[in-house]
DNA sequence: AACTTACTAGCA
DNA sequence: GCTAGTAAGTTC
């Protein structure tokens, strides 16, 4: 007997083996083996048995790893259909679904292993979207579909963007249905027991991050991804997955049922339900929504002595009134800092960070400038220019910070604070608040007034997903005021404005849908990206036209669209540099086949190349 | 990806 | 003729 094996590398296969007679017991498809692959040994995945091989010089697999496959069928089904839609190899899909330690070969003891059979479920409502607007009663749905499913011994993964969340809905589920939950993240402390445990079918429910979604958790009834738009559910790194799309794909092989919940859903689930494959269910406000102020920035004048634009008179004097009140004021602003931009009065120059060449921003509290982007941290800013030697250092641009000291200056008889990230929210400790988008994962706390400023930063400053973005901060910050919202922008007519200001999503949605299906975007159209990345900025440009140039140019594009080549969105980033093609079609698939023709031959030295499909 | 082999420009 | 640098090929 013959094996079919692929690794860990973007290598496609698979590789045949010999299974010696004494292992053919233990090596099934799933299975991790030890052979030797070139030069070296390494672990592979056997994908297929064969009973025959057409490869001559054939090497025998030298050990069986573990006792019974790493992966099940359904698993194993799981990684092929993400390695063909994100096109990575199958062996680089495999190795995303497994814990760190399995990837490195530390075994693990099948002892207390049995195979259960699953009982069909006759109570399968179907995949549904909740477009939850009711302050998390979306949660309640949730529950009762956790335990309609658990009385059919079928289990549940829940996954949430972020690791504080995973603990919220372990509580939540836990104490709601009197059950043990488990908890799966990424280098979790005790990962490998978490993850056996799951496969002995010990933890009938487990919350969990976006890896959580390959728990190898059997008899799946149930997948639940609350916040399904978040940008987090992406990987940053290859293969570029959206835990989203795999959990469409889980879903289908194991019979489950898939739930997205969120407040503000992704405008590709959202159309999923107009096309009819999401069942829509809208959970209305419980009280009357806000009273939304919408100020126009070219009527309403918000500038301060120095010119710097702040706050209209009118959110000055709703602050005041606030105050007057005992009530509480949120003022958000998306940006950190101090100053967001830093530069010589006298040449020009600005600080930006060396390996990033983006702007660095300034921070009062540590005196110190720091990159976005990258960890660069600059102790003691320069007081003295470092080009031209002049000691005129300006620092522009608004920060949270900034905001704070400038409310101080107009109220100094509040109590001002900055809300921290990832600190709880002493809601006594302060009359006005300060805070980035960072307040929204804040459950529970509600304001008299809350003040949105320069919004209009995040609806252009983006890519195509500015409105969506900026929708989601605002239904994000309805949530947490029954009052008064007033939102400073120059653009006081956008869809995103109206939507929320009439508290219907609806307008948000149609009016977006629109402008995506004329423009040719997502979610009418899917996008792949080739990203090439080097240290060397000419030649990376220079690749990037040259596959540009050679992608435009195939006769048979399969209805695919050569739409541009440009720097990245951050085209110096940690020391190297970005460019990138973009690539538009109706299918997915369409975009990796023909990537994987073209970009067989293409190897430039010193260029690192790799395909994000469906980017966020 | 990591490694080997083949080829080429630059130099004495 | 030598070598550093790089392009191209291979891994069952």
């Amino acid at each position: 007997m013959y094996a079919k094996v692929v690794f860990g590398l973007p290598l496609e296969g698979p590789f045949d083996y010999l299974i010696p007679a004494d292992l053919e017991a233990k090596i099934k498809p799933g299975s991790r083996v030890k052979v030797s692959f070139g030069p070296k040994r390494m672990i592979g995945y056997v994908v297929m048995a064969s009973a025959k091989s057409s490869i001559l010089k054939i090497k025998p697999i030298l050990e069986a790893v573990d006792d019974i496959p790493v992966l099940d069928r359904n698993l194993l089904s799981l990684t092929k259909e993400l390695s063909e839609y994100y096109g990575c190899s199958w062996g680089e899909a495999i190795e995303t679904a497994i814990p760190d330690g399995l990837r490195k070969g530390k075994k693990f003891s099948s002892a207390g292993f049995i195979d259960k059979e699953n009982r069909i479920s006759n109570d399968k409502p179907g995949n549904t979207l909740i477009l939850d607007q009711g302050n998390g009663l979306r949660w309640d749905i949730y529950i009762e579909r956790i335990k309609t499913v658990l009385t059919f011994s079928k289990s549940v993964i829940v996954i949430l963007p972020d690791i504080e969340s995973v603990f919220k809905a372990r509580d939540l589920i836990g104490s709601r249905l009197d059950i043990p939950v488990g908890v799966m993240y990424r280098n979790q402390p005790d990962e490998l027991e978490v993850w056996l445990k799951a496969k002995k079918g010990a933890t009938p429910v487990i919350a969990g991050t976006r890896s959580a979604i390959f728990a190898p958790r059997p008899g799946l009834g149930l997948i639940i991804i609350d916040e399904e738009e978040d940008y987090g559910y992406k990987q940053d790194q290859v293969p570029h997955y959206n835990v989203r799309e795999i959990a469409f794909m889980r879903a289908k092989l194991e019979n489950a049922d898939l739930i997205l919940g969120s407040r503000s859903p992704s405008l590709e689930s959202f159309y999923h339900s107009r096309q009819g494959e999401l069942k829509y269910e809208f959970i209305p406000r419980k009280k009357s929504p806000p009273e939304v102020k919408i100020m126009d920035i070219k009527d309403f004048p918000a500038v301060s002595k120095k010119g710097d634009i702040l706050l209209t008179r009118f959110l000055q004097d709703s602050i005041l009134e606030a105050l007057a009140n005992h009530g509480k004021a949120l003022i958000f602003l998306n940006r950190k800092g101090f100053a967001t931009f830093v530069a010589c009065r006298y040449c020009g120059k600005a600080l930006k960070c060396p390996r990033c060449n983006i702007s660095l921003v300034y921070h009062f509290k540590d005196n110190l400038l720091s990159c976005n982007y990258c960890n660069f941290k600059l102790e003691s800013p320069p007081k003295i220019c470092p080009e031209c030697n002049s000691g005129y250092i300006r620092y522009s641009g608004i920060g949270t910070e900034k905001i704070e000291s400038e409310l101080s200056r107009i109220y100094p008889q509040a109590r001002i604070k900055l809300v921290e990230i990832g600190k709880d929210l002493d809601m006594r400790g302060a009359d006005i608040f300060v805070s980035t988008q960072e307040i929204i994962r804040h459950k529970g706390v509600k304001f008299d007034l809350i003040g949105v400023l320069a919004i209009d930063n995040s609806l252009n400053h983006f890519d195509f997903r500015g409105s969506e973005k900026t929708f989601s901060i605002l239904a994000g910050l309805a949530e947490l005021t029954d009052k008064l919202i007033i939102i400073q922008t120059g653009y006081p007519t956008h869809h995103v404005f109206k939507a929320v200001e009439s508290g219907d999503p609806i307008i948000f949605y149609d009016e977006e849908l629109k402008q995506r299906q004329q423009l040719g975007l997502p979610p009418y159209k899917h996008l792949g990206i080739v990203k090439l990345r080097g240290k060397k900025e000419e030649k990376v440009k220079e690749s990037a036209h040259f596959l540009f140039d050679k992608l435009s140019k195939l006769k048979n594009k399969k209805g695919i669209k050569v739409v541009s080549v440009s720097p990245g969105i951050h085209p110096k980033l940690r020391g190297n540099y970005y460019w990138q093609v973009l690539l538009s079609s109706n299918s997915p698939q369409k975009i990796v086949e023909l990537l994987k023709i073209n970009l067989k031959g293409f190897k430039h030295s010193g260029i690192i190349v790799t395909v994000d499909i469906d980017p966020v």
